[in-house]
RNA sequence: CGGGGUAUAGCGUAGUUUGGUUAUCGCGCCUGGUUUGGGACCAGGAGAUCGUAGGUUCAAAUCCUGCUACCCCGACCA
């Protein structure tokens, strides 16, 4: 690593992501390839995700990437909807020009409507529910989707901000608004347990104030997380939809008692925007840190082959303990490359985030005794070979606890309250945070905050700040405080 | 879309101001050998129509013009 936090904190990222091999731009501006260590990682997080969505009763669903402008029209007339950047499909066939030199599209192939690439799929979907839903019997539906999205952004970053993402996105629809609320409620908490569990980032749970939210939902819950640089990010949305689509898509069913209503819906998401998240958590300036629940590999065995012992004992001895550890169902790897020395593969390693490191050289092979290597501390220990299993999974779930316990103290510590807008701007413009301020509850005070500090409200947060008090701004009375931030 | 910048081997670069032999260096790559406990060393080797199209000139990576791509800064946002 060249950068280092210190000194800038946007080089740094991008270092990390490309020595990590995480990911990269592609030949498509805006577009990233997320190459196979950084693509293992997604895979992981969504698996293990995607069996917690299954546990709370939701199924998978594919719905089509491009959707009919008409679909969004309709949405748009209900909601008011569409600042968003779109891609749009207008033909369908491309031919070689007169000179045979270049493609060209093919103006006589233009399509009878246009269609956009998904930016998401509530119009789709509920435009499916229509024909889905009759009776409340046919209620609820529970549905998941694991896609891509297309927004077309101007500036990018890898992970955080591509014109391509991929994600899922949940949509529900519902008998009545206390099921659907209390199913957007769910699905947030799901995300904060799932941060918090496997990705060891903790979050302020809360609802967005009217200029940040969806404005196809009625309400709009978000995890935010603290990264390193006093920055925070969204880590995953839950939005309570009302009876907005199923207005707009006239998704009408027969109750019990023979009355006619329109469903009630939800949806929610979460990207591999969280692997940016990760990243800017719980890296350091010597590289990549990963969780061990989410690690691709958890644990790495590296041969120390010497002259004065033959490679094969070296060898023998790690396959027992690789062996030995994957049936423990600890994703080990043993890399017996030769071509490499053991000090490249130490730094190649910790560049990657590899939990924990197993050396096995002379010593090893002589004392029995083996040397192993914690990425987050790098503490080194000395331990006897029979016990190796059960060491490496305590040791694993230690260094998951570790990573939440340090993020979670960084967090609180960052946790401010603020009442004077002269400290509220120094803390912005230093440090930064969150910052629990007073707001008057109008959008004219955001967008002067927003102004002049490039903060906006993160979240109404849950748990924090209910007393009464004055603006920070505009000194007006003000129900509670509000989470405040440079974001992401 | 506006404003600025860059384009030379897989990557990073020197050379461009002031045109002149065979285009510099590092990393990486290939072959052989010695090594291996925190990014090893020696010897040999391959790899570049200097972004692209045209122009000026005896001569262009170097000067001129058009085009393209990418990067940075603003407006849009999971």
């Amino acid at each position: 690593m060249k950068s280092t936090r210190k000194k800038n904190y946007s080089k740094w990222y991008h270092e990390i992501i490309e020595k990590s091999e995480l990911a990269e731009y592609s030949g498509v501006r805006g577009f990233m390839i997320i190459k196979p260590y950084g693509y293992a990682l997604w895979e992981i997080i969504k698996n293990e995700l995607d069996k917690i969505l299954k546990n709370t009763g939701h199924e998978n669903v594919y719905f089509p990437l491009l959707i009919p402008k008409s679909f969004l029209e309709k949405e748009k007339e209900h909601m008011e909807i569409f600042s968003e950047g779109c891609a749009v499909v207008t033909h369908s066939r491309i031919k070689k020009n007169e000179k045979e030199k270049h493609l060209v599209v093919d103006y006589q192939s233009k399509l009878r409507e246009e269609l956009v690439i998904r930016p998401t799929s509530e119009s789709i979907v509920w435009n499916t529910y229509q024909r889905w839903i009759q009776s409340y019997r046919d209620l609820p539906i529970l549905l998941n989707q694991w896609g891509n999205a297309v927004r077309w952004e101007m500036r990018n970053r890898l992970f955080l901000r591509n014109s391509e993402f991929l994600w899922q996105e949940g949509h529900t629809a519902h008998a009545t608004k206390e099921e659907a609320f209390k199913e957007t409620e769910k699905m947030l908490n799901v995300y904060t347990n799932f941060s918090k569990n496997f990705l060891a980032i903790p979050v302020i749970k809360g609802i967005k104030p009217h200029t940040e939210k969806f404005q196809g939902s009625k309400m709009t819950f978000c995890i935010e997380a603290l990264m390193q640089d006093g920055k925070s990010l969204q880590m995953a949305t839950s939005h309570f939809l009302g009876q907005n689509f199923s207005k707009a898509f006239n998704v009408k069913f027969t109750n019990y008692d023979g009355t006619k209503h329109y469903a009630w819906g939800t949806s929610w998401g979460t990207s591999t925007r969280l692997i940016g998240g990760l990243i800017m958590s719980h890296a350091d300036d010597m590289g990549l840190i990963i969780p061990p629940k989410i690690a691709p590999i958890q644990v790495v065995i590296i041969p120390i082959y010497h002259k004065n012992i033959k490679d094969h004992l070296i060898d023998e001895l790690s396959t027992t303990i690789l062996h030995c550890l994957e049936k423990q169902k600890i994703r080990v790897k043993y890399d017996q490359r030769k071509q490499f020395t053991p000090g490249w593969k130490f730094h190649e390693y910790e560049m990657k985030g590899i939990p924990i490191r197993i050396h096995i050289g002379l010593k090893e092979i002589k004392s029995k005794i083996i040397e192993i290597v914690r990425r987050d501390t790098h503490e080194k220990r000395s331990i006897v070979i029979d016990k190796i299993h059960n060491i490496i999974i305590k040791l694993l779930e230690k260094i998951q606890n570790n990573l939440y316990e340090k993020s979670l103290v960084r967090t609180q510590q960052s946790i401010i309250q603020i009442d004077q807008y002269q400290k509220f701007k120094e803390q912005l413009n230093g440090p930064g945070g969150f910052i629990l301020s007073h707001w008057d509850g109008t959008d004219e005070t955001l967008k002067k905050i927003q102004k002049e500090t490039e903060a906006t409200i993160r979240c109404i947060p849950f748990s924090y700040g209910k007393k009464q008090g004055h603006c920070i701004y505009s000194g007006r009375v003000s129900q509670q405080r509000v989470v405040f931030s440079k974001s992401y």
